[in-house]
DNA sequence: CTGTTAGCGCTTTCAT
DNA sequence: ATGAAAGCGCTAACAG
């Protein structure tokens, strides 16, 4: 129990640490030392004898004492926080980045705070206002593109920040990233090669979804460098593109250009929507239509047939972007000056059996 | 800019407010008035004169000032946190959940720190242990198992506890969840009423994941009930049961027991595998074998054929589980009792074209 | 080895 | 309408 004092009148907001929980006082009291000896004894410091140690430890185990990292940090001016927005939580790629980042964070002694974006720049603009006064020690975001608002913020938080999932033109600080449109070329080039000339594209509707457009950018400059029609561009709706938005995508696909031989879609997630409506309607996969997703999402690696696609190590730009942000957290305590880096990641067209 | 003033040396751990940083009282300063009157203008506290406070304000937007909510919550001995532990954050229907959370703490000013246990209960354990020292208003926690250890440290911390996505036998606080076992009985029933009589069960490997454990005993339960093999259960590997370990399940549910006409699966992701190896091998579904999922993933409802599955309204569980939280909070503010609740969420089975 | 003092940035409370 | 003092739980820095 955190042995909450009985008193009179509970505080009115439900305060975290009402009045009379257990704090450091408390067991130094009970311990017979002071409020410094317990937390020196808490940390293991070596100029604390055995006997006392044991004592306060006692204590702590006795009362149940819990330290208090908010003051902890507070004291020391730091908040233990970093963090990390990205466009989607509900989304398998963003998740495993979110995962790889706190790998690194988790082993640092960091928390991360995260933030859903839901693919708005304003909302990631109020979410950095929010997280802001969690003083964050670093700030991770996805992508390049923010609102003016945004990056003055974050500019201004003084801290170290990460953009990760794109190459940004003008970086607010490191970055671990690809270039999407690089991406969407090399799918055209891929399908071009395995003989398709007839190139759909199915993508989001927006521009909110930088990566999804630049994917689409990719598209359109690689198809035209082939002399391939590069307008064969079908808008499914709001990013994230849906399985079932795929699906439709097909119907839109084929009542607009018949003869459409490859469809390159903007995620596995529309690809596969695009399959499953093929399948469908007895069309031939990759037979008279071939399809390339983007992601190498778990469902690409398992349907029937299976979904060529580009893998990206998504985990590994977590871990990259957390370790991006260490070094420059290291640096900034060790008083030496550090140039932020990008990092290209790799990705590569993974050839399965829809194309 | 937060302005750190060019102080002879960083603090050695990378502070967040670093020392020199704009605080309440720089900006009182620039404004000619004390801290005091620029936080009652901060929150349109009436009592300041309009003059003061525009030109408090005004000293706000220019120097960048952002308020530091630690400081607030502490000074107010609250921490504006709600702990929220999933088993895997890289899941759709937890990710719909935590969605559903967030939607309502976010309303009430709450941030959530998220936990993913990954199926474990120690490092569910270890999770809370950390979280519990950020000194979180309400604790939110999947399902009802968890370490003797574990039960101690939330119980102990004196604030509410919300366990969803299951019914336990001994609730620490309020749930919103179901019977897993239900649902798993639920199925079997289906596939019976469908015609099946060889019905399988695939399903994770341990018990860490006890809502997949419940659903397969609802299965064995419901399948001698109705005078059905209960025993044809494949072991598919660690939870989360992927699709790639679906798929390997099907060929060992074949290899035992090559009549089986029915596959309940614990996920619609390992049904899909299932779905997909079927497809492979050119089994008909549901010609021969009927397939069945759990979840109602996005993948379930559009590949083809269709997965039949049962649904749950994940976001409701975490908007629910979140009002129960709120609910507590605020009779513990008001000093009223409130006993826990229990509230059951429907579970549908949704029939499409597997089954 | 242990204790004392001061203070982190803010708000609550009481004065003015 | 505004300000001054005190304190939230903890730790850095200095004393002993």
């Amino acid at each position: 129990m955190r042995g909450r004092a009985d008193g009179p009148d509970a505080d009115a907001a439900g305060p975290a640490t009402p009045a009379g929980a257990v704090t450091m006082q408390t067991v130094a009291r009970l311990a017979g030392v002071s409020a410094m000896t317990v937390s020196r004894a808490l940390k293991s410091d070596t100029s604390v004898s055995r006997q006392t140690r044991d004592r306060v430890l006692d204590v702590v185990r006795r009362v149940g004492y819990v330290p208090d990292a908010t003051a902890r940090l507070f004291s020391t001016r730091r908040s233990g926080f970093v963090a990390a927005l990205v466009p989607s939580l509900n989304n398998s790629n963003f998740a495993d980045t979110v995962h790889g980042m706190s790998e690194v964070f988790d082993a640092a002694g960091l928390q991360m705070l995260l933030g859903d974006t839901e693919y708005s720049l304003s909302r990631e603009e109020d979410l950095i206002r929010a997280l802001l006064q969690r003083r964050p020690e670093a700030v991770i975001l996805t992508g390049g593109a923010h609102s003016e608002a945004a990056r003055k913020l974050v500019a201004g938080a003084g801290v170290p920040i990460v953009e990760t999932w794109d190459l940004p033109k003008n970086p607010l600080g490191d970055v671990v990233g690809f270039s999407n449109e690089d991406a969407g070329a090399a799918m055209v080039r891929y399908l071009y090669q395995r003989g398709r000339r007839r190139i759909g594209f199915v993508g989001g509707k927006t521009h909110f979804d930088t990566r999804g457009t630049e994917r689409r950018a990719g598209f359109r400059r690689a198809a035209r460098a082939l002399g391939l029609p590069g307008d064969r561009i079908v808008l499914a709706g709001e990013p994230p593109v849906s399985m079932a938005q795929g699906a439709e995508a097909l119907e839109a696909m084929l009542a607009r250009w018949p003869d459409v031989d490859a469809i390159a879609c903007v995620s596995d997630l529309s690809a596969f929507g695009v399959l499953a409506e093929c399948q469908r309607r007895g069309i031939d996969v990759p037979g008279r239509i071939a399809i390339a997703g983007f992601g190498d999402f778990e469902v690409a690696r398992c349907c029937h047939p299976r979904l060529t696609t580009i893998a990206v190590d998504c985990a590994g730009i977590g871990r990259r972007a957390a370790q991006a942000a260490l070094g420059a957290l290291d640096a900034r305590s060790r008083n030496a000056v550090r140039e932020p880096e990008t990092a290209r990641i790799e990705f590569r067209v993974v050839a399965r059996e829809t194309a």
